[in-house]
DNA sequence: AAGTCAACTAATATCGATATTTTGGAGGCG
DNA sequence: CGCCTCCAAAATATCGATATTAGTTGACTT
């Protein structure tokens, strides 16, 4: 009678198990916005209790992919032209001040980091699309990681998966539009290589504004 | 065998009145940091199942009042010096460009409700330390409420009960130092009222670093 | 025939019980 | 004499079932 002996390849309790696996449902949008979501059919789509659901949908709340209503249970969260603008401005705003602690923080084992996130994703671009989002989203945390400052990050997580959900709806799964994604990434790259803040993060605000103008423009709302 | 007709006055779901007990538990600091949050023993204090107390400790995980142990249950938050620091740098960088937006949507129902949480928290002021409290979040979640940005009104909501935690360990309940914090007040609600952000915004930044310095002064740690 | 109210259905929220995992300690082995 | 292993006790995580609450349909009144 063991619950979690499938594929042994994900994680350890049924929770954190629904709780991610349930979040990419929503990144991804298979789970689209507004959805209701209800505790019997993800019993069924997760093959676990409803305890666990319930709980994994909890968190979910927090992350602001989930919504919670009165007592009528879950839905996936609304999606709007004003939500998106704003997990930009706030992306912007402490993405930068992260970057910048970073920076101040340099060392060789943190430039290390950036050598191997950077060195992962170049990598798996030519192999696999999910690959690449996991790799894609190492790098960028990277960047951030050695501020020192935990909430800070966690915030700046959060505000990632909540930008990546909008590429995922706006088209297909990684569609990155035309432009070289790769030589921002350089330019962010070197920048934090030199240590220098005000390149780095210039490049790094560049980087995520002109993603915001190319998504923006394909929604149509 | 209705589980929610008490005092009634709480709220209506068990699950949210847990939260909102426990979360009042640990900012005051009646579960002092690191404590081990059994779910038996919260049963007992909270008088309800097991369920209701999980979902609650789950949530607030994500408001970094309670830590999640593998699967050894649930903790009190730690606390720490460079904690307290980063929720102070935060604070000052969030509700700055909270409060900024508020003016820029100035309009006179927004003023009026300013008017109205400044004078309840005076008045407040003059009778009870918990009524006091309450009016206080009040006021400065007013400052921001204009902004249209809910996601940052939130992360300021989070990190202004993260802060009152700190004032409540340091030192017994509301014990504000020598400082005139209703002078304090009035230069940021009259800067707000005459739409003067800078002016706002240097008085709201200084009352947070004033008052980030005293607490940091009774810190011992 | 339209609006309103009431019972029915469906889904949520909660409870009590069970199985799994961790922890602390006693006994045996090196 | 100290360390490792194994066992018992406690606590967690999860399940299945129940009671409560919202949504819906249909009948009754006007």
């Amino acid at each position: 009678m063991n619950v979690m002996r499938e594929g042994d390849g994900k994680e350890r309790s049924a929770t954190h198990d629904c709780y991610l696996r349930l979040r990419e449902l929503i990144v991804t949008g298979a789970m689209p916005p507004g959805k209701k979501l209800k505790i019997e059919d993800l019993r069924g789509i997760l093959k676990t209790g409803a305890s666990p659901v319930r709980e994994a949908l909890s968190l979910l709340t927090s992350d602001m992919l989930v919504e919670r209503l009165d007592q009528r249970g879950f839905r996936a969260a609304p999606v709007s032209k004003a939500n998106f603008e704003e997990i930009l401005t706030l992306r912007c705003t402490l993405e930068d001040m992260a970057l910048r602690a970073s920076i101040a923080n340099a060392d060789a084992a943190w430039e290390d980091s950036l050598v191997l996130c950077h060195h992962r994703m170049n990598q798996a671009k030519k192999r696999d699309a999910d690959d690449f989002e996991t790799a894609h989203k190492a790098f960028h945390m990277a960047l951030l990681q050695n501020a020192g400052l935990p909430m800070l990050e966690r915030y700046c997580a959060q505000l990632y998966d909540l930008n990546i959900r909008y590429r995922y709806l706006a088209s297909g799964q990684s569609s990155y539009g035309k432009r070289s994604i790769e030589a921002e990434h350089l330019s962010i790259f070197n920048a934090a290589l030199d240590r220098d803040a005000e390149a780095a993060s210039a490049a790094l605000l560049d980087h995520y504004r002109k993603t915001g103008r190319y998504l923006s423009g394909q929604m149509e709302r």
